[in-house]
DNA sequence: ATAGTAAGTTACAAATAGTAACTATGAAAG
DNA sequence: CTTTCATAGTTACTATTTGTAACTTACTAT
C-alpha cells in the first residue's frame, strides 16, 4: 500500500460499504430487525459470510444483535442510529439503480 | 447461490459500488477527470487493480476513457452522467463518515 | 430413538486482491 | 547510438477472501 491523500474517515465508510453483502445486509435490515434465516433468505449470501459480515457490523456499531432464549433459540439483528445514518446513501443507491440500469 | 427476493438492480447497483476501491474511485473522479498515475497516486491503490477497475466502470459506462496521443501517452478518466448520478450517494457516505466515524 | 429447527461453524476449493518486476513507445541526454 | 526517463499499463506469483456443502449444539416434538 501506498501514501494517500484521501480522508481516512470516508476511507473507512467506503471498506465498510464497499465489502460484498454489506450493502445489501443494511438494506434489508432498514426494513426493521431481522432473525438470521430471514436475512439468508433474502439474500443470496451463505451462513457463513453472513455470519462474518453481521459480526463486523456489530463490532463497527451498526447492528445490535439480540437473543432470545426460546427454542429453538431466535436470534434479531436490528440497525443502530448509526446503521440508520446510512438510510439516505443506500436509498440513493436504490434510486440510481432504479434509473441507470436496465 | 440461492434464490432471492432482492430487485436485481439493486442488488447489481451494490455488487458496483460494493467491490473494493470502486467508490474511491468514483469520489476521486467526481473532481474532474483525471490521469492514470493521479488517481493511482491519490488512492493507496495497485496499478493492477485500479487498471482492472476502471475497465468494469468503462464497460458498465460510468467511465469513459480518453487517450491523448502525446509523448509520452496521456489517458484521462472521467464520469459519464451514469457516473455523475451517484454524487448523490458517495456525498451521503461522505457525510455519514464524518457524523459517525472518528 | 429419530427427526426437526435455528443459528451458526468447519473444511476445503475457487476466485480475487496485493506486490513487485517487467513491457512498449518515443523523447531527450550524454 | 545507447542509456535514461516517463506514462500506462501487464505479468507472475503469493496471500487473502469467497463460495459450497456438510457438520454442530441445544432443545422439542413424534
Amino acid at each position: 500500500m501506498k501514501e494517500s491523500t484521501i480522508c481516512p474517515r470516508l476511507s473507512k465508510a467506503m471498506e465498510l460499504i464497499g465489502k460484498r453483502w454489506t450493502g445489501l445486509i443494511l438494506y434489508q435490515l432498514l426494513e426493521g430487525p431481522q432473525r438470521f434465516n430471514e436475512i439468508e433468505s433474502a439474500l443470496p449470501v451463505s451462513g457463513r459470510l453472513l455470519s462474518e459480515r453481521l459480526k463486523e457490523l456489530e463490532k463497527e456499531g451498526l447492528v445490535v444483535r439480540h437473543v432470545y432464549a426460546e427454542v429453538p433459540v431466535k436470534v434479531e439483528y436490528s440497525l443502530t442510529e448509526k446503521g440508520k445514518g446510512l438510510k439516505d446513501a443506500i436509498a440513493d443507491i436504490e434510486q440510481w439503480s432504479k434509473v441507470w440500469l436496465s
